[in-house]
DNA sequence: AGCAGTAGATGCGGGGTACT
DNA sequence: AGTACCCCGCATCTACTGCT
């Protein structure tokens, strides 16, 4: 049987192709990943479920389903409840599918998808019916058993944060800005894609050419890897606010009396012509984590984003510079990508 | 055999404590 | 009361060890 990190994978590849106005209903969805996997994937349908939940987010509160696919034992993970009280009651709903709220494994699975939102964006407080398991549960690993006592919110932050990267790094992770666990795990994705584990010391990684650039060193070992991978990930200050409530900020600060501006380790880019259109400053060169502030400065200035499901929805300005009406928050790094270039 | 815990690094939020 | 600081948990990865 294919494993779940593969399945995922597919399950996101035939996502992206198909978009979600493609997905139907969930037996139609299974029949077209089994028939690009070649297998019954039957036994897998909750798990599927589960991550077109997490491609697609609110919008799909469920995939139409017969209740033959998910068999008892899976659909535990959701409680039938009053329509009134839906999770998703700003989302209109479609005729003859039923509505969830998630029980405690599935607030999870929800919880971790809001990792991109604000603490202050996201409140499930306000935005979910009382429950006694609510889905302000922390996120939580994979490992840890169900009884898991109610802890401090996990929140966007910390792990989470979305960081730049540096060339050299985008190389590998294929992204300008992403949260520092994603870079790792493309990372260890590019690792195996590329055969670089020693096949002796399956913890020690062979650098090929393009690693060399990043690591400095012809070869290291999975402990040392996330050290040499800091040098790599630039922190974006459009996810903090300077001079916030950060008490380890504030103190390194004070011991460093380093400016924001002058953190090393970032690289002038330059600017295409719609991105300096919608900039309107005529500068020709910029950081990247400045050009993402500056989007997220217009965004919120201007009120753009929806709060609820993490969208943007664009005007007829953001319109011209990623052309689309509308585009998920954590896709605001990926489409200024297509606007900044390294200087040749 | 299968599962849980551990190793290491990272940045941040928040609880707890100490001090002014 | 306010400020400063320490410490922990969080996610991610793989290989290994010890326990059931």
């Amino acid at each position: 049987m294919v494993s779940d990190q593969v399945l995922a994978n597919c399950v996101e590849s035939l996502v992206r192709e198909g978009g979600a106005a493609s997905i139907t209903s969930l037996e139609n969805f299974i029949r077209q990943l089994e028939a690009k996997l070649g297998m019954d994937l039957s036994s897998k349908a909750s798990f599927i479920n589960e991550q077109i939940y997490i491609l697609l987010g609110p919008h799909f509160p469920q995939v139409p389903t017969s209740s033959s696919v998910i068999d008892a034992a899976d659909s535990s993970h959701f409680t039938q409840i009053p329509a009134a009280s839906c999770l998703f009651d700003h989302i209109p709903r479609q005729p003859n599918v039923p509505s969830f709220r998630f029980t405690a494994p599935m607030a999870l699975v929800a919880a971790t998808h809001q990792e991109h939102l604000t603490h202050h964006q996201y409140n499930p407080a306000t935005t979910a019916a009382p429950d006694p398991a609510p889905a302000r549960a922390p996120v939580a690993s994979p490992k840890e058993s169900a009884p898991a006592a109610p802890k401090r919110r996990g929140g966007p932050g910390g792990l989470s944060k979305v960081c730049g990267v540096t060339p050299e790094l985008q190389t590998i992770v294929g992204e300008p800005t992403m949260a520092r666990t994603e870079i790792v795990k493309q990372l260890w994705a590019y690792i195996r894609r590329n055969n670089l584990q020693d096949p002796n010391n399956k913890r020690k990684i062979i650098c090929n050419d393009e690693l060399r650039l990043v690591f400095e060193t012809d070869s290291t070992d999975m402990f040392k890897m996330n050290k040499l991978l800091a040098k790599h990930i630039i922190p974006l200050e459009h996810t903090k606010e300077p001079g916030s409530d950060s008490k380890r900020q504030k103190k390194s600060d004070r011991e460093v009396g380093v400016e924001p501006e002058s953190q090393g380790g970032q690289y002038l880019l330059v600017i295409s012509d719609g991105l300096a259109e919608f900039l309107g400053t005529g500068e020709r060169e910029i950081l990247q984590s400045e050009a993402l502030k500056r989007v997220w400065d217009y965004i919120e200035a201007n009120h753009l984003e929806d709060h609820r499901n993490s969208m943007i929805m664009c005007d007829t300005k953001l319109q011209r510079l990623f052309a689309c009406e509308s585009i998920s928050a954590s896709g605001v790094s990926k489409m200024l990508a297509h606007h900044l270039f390294k200087q040749s």
